[in-house]
DNA sequence: GCAGAATGAGACCGTTCGGTCTCAATTATG
DNA sequence: CATAATTGAGACCGAACGGTCTCATTCTGC
């Protein structure tokens, strides 16, 4: 890796949680020259714009919450498990991440009446995300762990959504309560009404 | 009223959308001079900083918000359906509401790592709709109608949680699916595991 | 309708913004 | 080790930023 590929990366690297916590136009070229310990030109040799720099510390710091939140999930052979421990990853797993909370949720906020290059990054990643999760879904139906009248994308949006709530409020409060009720919350709910041959009432 | 109230009215009025959809930051005071049909001197004349011009926004937006959610819910005489008349308003009633998605969420990201007078209305936001909640869910047990090993607080953060998690996602992919589909799992979870007397499984 | 207060236009201010460009220093290559 | 290519510092740019101030105009209460 040459030189200038490596001051790359620690540009991305060093300004992705600038951009999480203080958002695209929150975070000005002096505070990246700040935290990345290069003056203008030595950022602009490699990046042709904010805007490009900013797209790609969203990729990392996203690349860091996906792969956090698959952590042990391929080795969960019962498809409601790994729905399961994928919840837990994300309400667990909070270290290690690029810092300032979800870059999707950020991201799509900041962006979903502005910047459309951070907000088609944004949806992407929303897509892949719930992909995942309807992939597993599908999986369980096929293998009969998972009841077949669930609907794979709806299950994955209901998660998806429960969870960047109370995200949400638990950075807001500065207290992880409503992050582990939620956990506990979807976990019920996979195994009475998600789970095939689990007790199940009162559905129409 | 003075002239000079409703000058200040209208520009809070007209500041609101231009704040809720581009943050505090994204908007400008060019922005604001345009949206308000006034020169700086007009708006500095009732505003001494665009801070308490943006506080003042974020109150008005919040107040539409919640006076929108409250429609119709004081003649709800049964606590359980009161808090789905809640959940039905926050989901049905978008119009008429300030435009750029909730205030809470959309101020509560931009601001929890950078301005601390809008995270604090933020937060009382918050502490506010979830006290709302709270008190129905405590009167509802009083009353017999909600089952008594129910947390108001943590019911409270639950709607709250689920119901801004699903906003956020039916933004970014410009679609009510998720909305709809958070109302139907919150009411079914609000009749089987929160009405009193309702069936109960798997209950640790 | 007139005097005094309230109002708003807009020139002006210093600062910071994102971005460009030159050139010296450093690095890679034969 | 010499040469060429890569790299980064930092002066510089115009534009836009939030904010101030003066003064003519417009209200308002008597």
């Amino acid at each position: 890796m040459t030189k200038g590929e490596q001051t790359r990366r620690a540009i991305v690297q060093k300004s992705a949680p600038l951009f999480n916590r203080k958002g695209y136009e929150g975070t000005s070229l002096s505070d990246l020259m700040e935290a990345v310990g290069l003056q203008k030109g030595g950022i602009y040799r490699h990046f042709s714009s904010k805007e490009e720099l900013a797209t790609e510390s969203f990729d990392y710091s996203w690349g860091k919450a996906v792969s956090g939140r698959l952590d042990g999930v391929a080795e969960v052979p019962d498809c409601v498990n790994r729905l399961k421990k994928m919840i837990s990853n994300f309400v667990e797993l909070r270290a290690g991440l690029v810092p300032g909370g979800c870059p999707l949720m950020n991201t799509a906020i900041e962006a979903d009446d502005g910047n459309p290059a951070l907000r088609a990054r944004a949806r992407k990643a929303l897509r892949n995300w719930t992909a995942r999760l309807s992939q597993i879904t599908t999986e369980g139906i096929k293998k009969k762990q998972i009841d077949h009248r669930v609907n794979p994308l709806k299950l994955s949006q209901l998660i998806i959504g429960s969870l960047e709530g109370a995200l949400l409020i638990s950075r807001l409060q500065d207290d992880v309560e409503p992050l582990r009720a939620i956990k506990q919350h979807l976990t019920e709910y996979l195994e009475q009404n998600v789970r095939s041959n689990g007790c199940r009432l009162n559905r129409q």
